[in-house]
DNA sequence: AGGAAACCTCGGCCGC
DNA sequence: TGCGGCCGAGGTTTCC
C-alpha cells in the first residue's frame, strides 16, 4: 500500500485504537521485521510496560511515542496493523504481537514481510536512519513552490525517479507521483532542470492538491490498503493515471500509456505530457569567458 | 548519477 | 477446468 496519505489514515486510526494503552509484551514472530535492536529478545525487553502515548506520521514512516522509547514502524508494500482481542484466532502472516494490559492487543500483519520495526531511545530517532536524511513534509506550510524549485530545480535528474526519492521529499509513492505530474502535465521523464518556473508551481499544487484529496478520502486501497479497522480508502475512484493503461485521458481522450521507468510502472498521457528536452547551455561568449576568467 | 537487483509472497495471466 | 510458469506489485537499500 503505503505512501503519505494511507500512512496518515493509518496514524489517525491508530490513536484511536491504542493511544493510552500500556504493553504488557511483545511477541516477535518474524525476527527479520525488527531491525533494531538487533536482537528480537531486547526489543520485547525495552517495550514491557511502556504507554503508547501518540502516534505520529514522518513521511511513510509511524511514530509510536512511548514512555521514554520511540517505536519507528515502515509497512513498506503491505504492511499492517489490527486490533484484536487476545482469543482471536491470530491470522497468517502476523509477524509481531503488542500484547496489552486490557486484554486486547495491536497485530501487526506483513504477506511480503518487507516492513521494518526500530526501537530508539526517545527523541534519538533523528539522528540514526532511517529517519535521519527525510526531506521535506509535503503537507507542511514550509513546503513551498520556491523550496521545491530551490531543492530540484537545478537537477538533471528525470523528475519522476526524483520525486521518489525521500531525501527530497518524503511521502510520495509510485501512485502519487504518477498522479501529481499527469495533474501537473509534466511528462515523469522530463528532467527537473528543464521544468520552467511556472511547471513547477503547477506542479507544487498538484503534490499538495493530490496527496490532501487523497488524505480526506482516508487513501486508495489499491490491493491490499486497509487503516487499522480493516476499512478501506476511496481515493482509488479519482485516480486519473495510476492503473488507467489504455483508457482515455480524462482531459483530451488520448489513451494513457504506461511505461517502465526506473523499475517502476509508469502511466501519463503521451498528449498532455510532453517530454521536455533540457535547453541547449547558451555556448559561452568571448565576453562571458572574459568575466568568467 | 542512475539503473538493477535484492528483500518476500501472492495473484493474475498465458499457454498447454 | 486444472496446473505450471512467468511477471509484476504501492518501498527502500545496496551494489555496481
Amino acid at each position: 500500500m503505503p505512501e503519505l496519505p494511507e500512512v496518515e489514515t493509518v496514524v489517525r486510526t491508530l490513536n484511536k485504537l491504542v493511544a493510552g494503552k500500556i504493553i504488557h509484551h511483545v511477541t516477535v514472530l518474524l525476527n527479520r521485521i525488527v531491525q533494531l535492536p538487533a536482537e528480537p529478545e531486547q526489543f520485547c525487553d525495552a517495550l514491557r510496560g511502556q504507554t503508547i502515548a501518540s502516534i505520529e506520521r514522518r513521511g511513510k514512516f509511524i511514530r509510536f511515542l512511548l514512555d521514554d522509547l520511540t517505536l519507528v514502524s515502515h509497512l513498506r508494500m503491505e504492511g499492517r496493523y489490527g486490533l484484536h482481542r487476545s482469543e482471536e484466532a491470530v491470522e497468517k502472516h502476523t509477524h509481531v504481537i503488542f500484547h496489552f494490559t486490557d486484554g486486547t492487543e495491536l497485530r501487526y500483519r506483513d504477506v511480503r514481510q518487507f516492513g521494518t520495526m526500530h526501537i530508539f531511545k526517545a527523541g534519538t530517532e533523528w539522528e540514526l536512519p532511517p529517519l535521519h536524511k527525510l526531506g521535506l513534509e509535503p503537507l507542511d506550510p514550509t513546503f513551498t513552490a520556491a523550496i521545491l524549485q530551490a531543492r530540484i530545480g537545478s537537477k538533471p535528474t528525470k523528475i519522476k525517479p526524483l520525486l521518489l526519492n525521500q531525501e527530497v521529499v518524503v511521502g510520495l509513492g509510485n501512485i502519487y507521483v504518477d498522479e501529481a505530474l499527469f495533474r501537473a502535465e509534466i511528462h515523469p521523464e522530463s528532467p527537473a532542470d528543464s521544468l520552467s518556473s511556472k511547471e513547477l508551481t503547477r506542479l507544487h499544487v498538484s503534490i499538495v492538491g493530490v496527496l490532501q484529496e487523497a488524505v480526506d478520502a482516508g487513501g486508495s486501497s489499491i490491493k491490499s490498503y486497509v487503516n487499522g479497522q480493516g476499512e478501506m480508502g476511496m481515493f482509488q475512484q479519482q485516480l486519473l493515471a495510476y492503473g488507467r493503461t489504455g483508457l482515455p485521458c480524462t482531459r483530451c481522450g488520448e489513451p494513457i500509456e504506461k511505461i517502465r521507468l526506473s523499475g517502476r510502472g509508469t502511466h501519463f498521457c503521451p498528449n498532455c505530457q510532453k517530454i521536455k528536452v533540457r535547453s541547449e547551455r547558451k555556448p559561452k561568449t568571448v565576453s562571458s569567458l572574459v568575466e568568467l576568467s
